[in-house]
DNA sequence: TCCATACTATTACATCTGTAACATTTACAA
DNA sequence: TTGTAAATGTTACAGATGTAATAGTATGGA
């Protein structure tokens, strides 16, 4: 597995951008992150900064600007931050933090059915096993 | 919703041990997290001295000893980082989430089946809604 | 009573984070 | 060509965190 940065609050904001569209220049990044925070361009230069030394951004000079993009998949850091939860919470968290999604409506439909499916698929490898060890 | 104080990794450890058993003593911390960790007992008290003062742990002299025990529950705590972790993330995180949670085998049965509960419900719900708008 | 022990309290210090100011270089317009 | 704006680079600084050392205090045994 390969080995996520850790990375700070602040940072994800970029990271965020930089998984929606890259590669980006850093004026691209200080003019969206402008609009939502109250960062100024500089604190924005320096969070990207900071994710360049720590490898999770890359960049490539072209002319005088540098173009950014992530160097880690957005689906390698959740699974990282995943594990980091469980490691923090242990399995029994699952469940209150399923509660809070739900509640948040963050579910589309399709995406309930999807986790649906997950599950199902779980729970018929669990019985399997369950079969094989009798 | 009741705020939650910043707890940083190292605490965590902490906090999950004052979950399952608490009160207890500054000792019987530092002997429990001695076995886990390489900490100092140093170490471990100035954890436990920072979750006094963000009050996320209480405490009761009894004696010339200190009694700790949390100020938060776990399942307010899940909830909150579950909170952050979307704000990072996205809705979109919980499949790859859910799908790691699977992979570690952290999910028993019974939990699979309450889990699968949930989602019934809020696909259950999802309908209701798309029904009483048409 | 007085010291060793066990606890508690105070202080330290390097990194990491959040937040930015100040400085330098480059490139284009006048 | 030279000043100015835009881009990049360097430095700053307070608060949080990881990790602990040292100092003070209370307490029970010699």
């Amino acid at each position: 597995m390969k080995k996520i940065p850790k990375i700070s609050e602040a940072e994800w904001e970029v990271m965020k951008l930089l998984w929606k569209k890259s590669p980006a220049t850093a004026n691209d990044v200080v003019k969206t992150l402008s609009g939502k925070t109250h960062w100024k361009r500089e604190t924005i230069r320096t969070l990207i900064n900071r994710l360049v030394q720590k490898k999770a951004v890359g960049f490539k000079k072209k002319g005088r600007q540098y173009h950014y993009f992530p160097l880690v998949t957005e689906a390698e850091c959740v699974r990282a931050e995943t594990t980091s939860f469980l490691k923090r919470f242990g399995g029994g968290s699952i469940e209150p933090m399923l509660a809070a999604f739900v509640e948040e409506e963050k579910l589309s439909t399709e995406k309930i059915a999807k986790l649906r499916r997950i599950l199902k698929k779980a729970a018929d490898e669990h019985k399997k096993k369950r079969n094989k060890s009798r």
